[in-house]
DNA sequence: CTATTGATGGTC
DNA sequence: ACCATCAATAGG
């Protein structure tokens, strides 16, 4: 396996194995539920990163409320509105990144949020990859991640094993309230057998 | 320039 | 339930 030459191979060694860019170049619903069960990558050096995707959220262009790109093109949400295949970072509550990969045709503004991964390579013992800000921290995604091309970079997605529709969870996004009807749509997929999907905080269980 | 606000997560 | 902590955004 590949796995014994960790360390000593290459970047680009299996440049075949990147997803390409019309894998992206879909609607952020179709990338999300294609994303479960393919595997985020980080090249640091020597070091290899790598994590199975078991949870995504769709962000799915300026109309969805929730969506950052609903402000417009700014200087933040520019990269949305650019290419497929690129990676969205940004910093929230002032300490957690986020990673996201950009979806659709320039000029359409959407995205899909890698909520949790499962740990497969180089990710110390007990670190935990569930949460969009948890698995950012494990492999050391920060705003310098933000904007790169995921055909040409270190961050990339490469295939992984396919994961059967009657695995695949769905359900709300997470923390998108303010979004008025969009907090409702069921944009959010998982993989309902891992261990490491994030702990949704339960909605409606509050009473008034 | 100042004010507000989060695609969160840890702690109480 | 509280809150840490700052980039981006809206508004003056």
């Amino acid at each position: 396996m590949a796995e014994t030459l960790t360390g000593v191979v290459p970047p680009d060694t299996f440049p075949a194995v990147r997803l390409p860019e019309s894998f992206y170049a879909r609607p952020a619903l179709t990338v999300a539920r294609a994303l479960l069960g393919t595997h985020l990558v980080l090249e640091a050096g020597r070091e290899r990163r790598v994590g199975r995707i078991v949870e995504t959220e769709a962000y799915i262009g300026e109309h969805d409320l929730a969506c950052h790109a609903a402000k417009g093109l700014t200087p933040r949400t520019e990269v949305m509105f650019g290419p497929p295949g690129r990676a969205y970072v940004y910093l929230i509550y002032g300490m957690h990144h986020c990673f996201n990969v950009v979806t659709e045709a320039p000029g359409v503004a959407a995205a899909v949020l890698v909520r949790a991964v499962e740990p497969v390579e180089g990710l110390a013992p007990g670190v935990r990859t569930d949460g969009p800000g948890r698995l950012c921290r494990a492999f050391g995604i920060t705003l310098a991640h933000n904007r790169l091309d995921l055909k040409s970079s270190p961050l990339y997605v490469r295939a992984g094993e396919e994961v059967a529709e009657a695995r695949v969870g769905r359900g709300p996004r997470i923390g998108v309230e303010y979004a008025g009807p969009w907090a409702d749509e069921p944009f959010r997929l998982w993989v309902k057998d891992s261990r490491h999907v994030s702990k949704a905080p339960s909605r409606g269980g509050r009473r008034p």
